[in-house]
DNA sequence: TGGGTTGTTCGTAC
DNA sequence: CGTACGAACAACCC
């Protein structure tokens, strides 16, 4: 579930229900391997303390209070953060629990193992420590337009690179691509200053619309690619056809006829 | 059976 | 140094 709309929306979840209660337990799931957990130290800072306030950078989410400690979660292909009140059936396979006073509890589902989950000091510290990019909702035009159009990389990877912009994956990045009327493969410094522009604006409008919908399928405009992401199909926009390229090890799917 | 996947990281080549 | 690629990680789908 995992890219910045995916991240927020399990953000608002944590935001909903676990801030300003007292942490009586944190804890690794049971039978728990292959996967970077805090150790015992670790789960012991939480103790006693409470959650203030729910943040995102990108696809990070965090959950912490001023003085600390704060927990820093990457969702990798199929993390999740659920809460479950008192008395509410747990999810399965939860690789780490925090239990809140009342009876709350956060789980951290990963099935696959590509995320994680630590204890942080500071969110600020470690996303510069990281080397993260702006956040894709916060960023401005002008950042964005130096971002992606001061390279002669394809536009695709330049998105997709969490250290110029934080949050976009190869799904969102190519219904960005395929709403701007822009080829993935586009070299960023040969687009106009309108292009580039027309980007911003449609990276805006679909994060937000993703985040409304929940990135329910269900509920998104039938002509947008996701509708359509499959080699072969006619594009909903024009005649052309949705075609596939690896660009960055990742399959990218694009219109051969409006995107240019 | 092989190949694909909405995640990142690492080694390697240019 | 920046860029790009494939493999690896892991579980599941077709």
């Amino acid at each position: 579930m995992p890219e910045l709309p995916e991240a927020e929306a399990n953000r608002r979840r944590i935001e909903a229900k676990c801030l300003n209660r007292t942490i009586e337990d944190a804890t690794p799931g049971a039978n728990v391997t292959h996967l970077e957990l805090p150790g015992g130290n670790e789960c012991k800072r939480l103790i006693g303390r409470q959650f203030s306030e729910a943040r995102r950078h990108g696809k990070l989410v965090f959950a912490g209070s001023r003085s600390g400690p704060w927990i820093a979660v990457h969702l990798g292909m199929t993390g999740r953060l659920i809460p479950r009140q008192e008395g509410e059936e747990p999810p399965d396979d939860a690789k780490f629990i925090i239990t809140f006073e009342g009876g709350t509890r956060l789980y951290f589902l990963n099935k696959r193992k590509l995320g994680w989950l630590r204890v942080i000091d500071d969110p600020d510290e470690f996303i510069a420590r990281q080397g993260y990019g702006p956040d894709a909702l916060a960023v401005s035009q002008e950042q964005f337009a130096t971002i992606v159009g001061d390279t002669g990389s394809m536009v695709k990877a330049r998105l997709m690179d969490q250290k110029q912009v934080a949050g976009i994956g190869n799904l969102w990045s190519d219904e960005l691509c395929f709403a701007s009327g822009i080829a993935p493969t586009h070299p960023g410094d040969e687009l106009s200053q309108k292009q580039l522009g027309t980007m911003f604006d449609t990276m805006c409008e679909g994060l937000e619309t993703l985040i409304e919908t929940g990135s329910d399928r269900a509920k998104l405009p039938d002509d947008w690619l996701i509708q359509h992401r499959k080699k072969g199909t006619d594009c909903p926009r024009c005649k052309g056809t949705i075609t596939t390229r690896k660009i960055g090890s990742r399959t990218s799917y694009f219109c051969d006829t409006h995107q240019k």
